[in-house]
DNA sequence: TTCATATTTCAATAATTATCGAATTAAAGT
DNA sequence: ACTTTAATTCGATAATTATTGAAATATGAA
């Protein structure tokens, strides 16, 4: 990935609504959830809400699919594992220096 | 890791200057790198990088220290993998869906 | 003390971003 | 066809952020 692409994605994910939406999407899943339940969920308006998808959609963090007049969002994970793994490979110190860089908690299990 | 928190510091790191300096400075190491040496090999202005540095000073992803006229900055390596690790466990599928979330590359030795 | 260097601060401006209300598109039910 | 519902788009406004030039602070050297 390229440092414009990351600033793309972490300026997507950089906003409290956006953040809370994408949290809230990542829990329910790969089936996503309609436009104006999320609306609901998180408390903000229709229209602000829009805004807000189509922020997170235009980097690539959000697939969505038309069901009737619902509009389901969802996230996708390959493109947000992109950019945790530029930053793990980016912004530790890992290459350098070996102990600085605690390892993630999603490697717990290791 | 609190929402907000984590709001701050993707903040402080989606703009491009601030990215390329904060990945200078891991590669750099703890030792960190002098202010005007800095500015120089990114191509910025002094004080256009002092506000850089200040915005990413004041959420904690950079310490400082002063010896004589220089002031030297270093990543603080914990901030940063407390980031990476309120990402991977609210913004990553692991914890509903063990499959969507690819192991991140920083896993890779395990 | 005086001068040069390193860095920050300040004020102004330009650019970007978020929010709101009103209007619009589009699908479904009557 | 008409109405309701879901969602987006548009235009205006407010708020935040980045950049610049000039001035200020502070350390070290002559």
């Amino acid at each position: 990935m390229k440092i414009d692409a990351a600033v793309s994605l972490l300026g997507a994910l950089a906003q409290g609504s956006r953040l809370a939406l994408f949290r809230l999407l990542v829990q329910k899943g790969p089936d996503g959830m309609a436009a104006g339940d999320i609306a609901e969920r998180l408390g903000v308006a229709p229209n602000t809400l829009s805004f807000h998808l189509k922020e997170l959609s235009s980097v690539g963090l959000l697939k969505s699919r038309q069901e009737g007049r619902f509009i389901y969002y969802a996230p996708d994970f390959k493109v947000m594992n992109s950019l945790l793994a530029y930053l793990t490979e980016n912004c530790c110190a890992e290459s350098t220096t070996a102990t600085e860089c605690s390892t993630p908690a999603s490697c717990k299990e290791c």
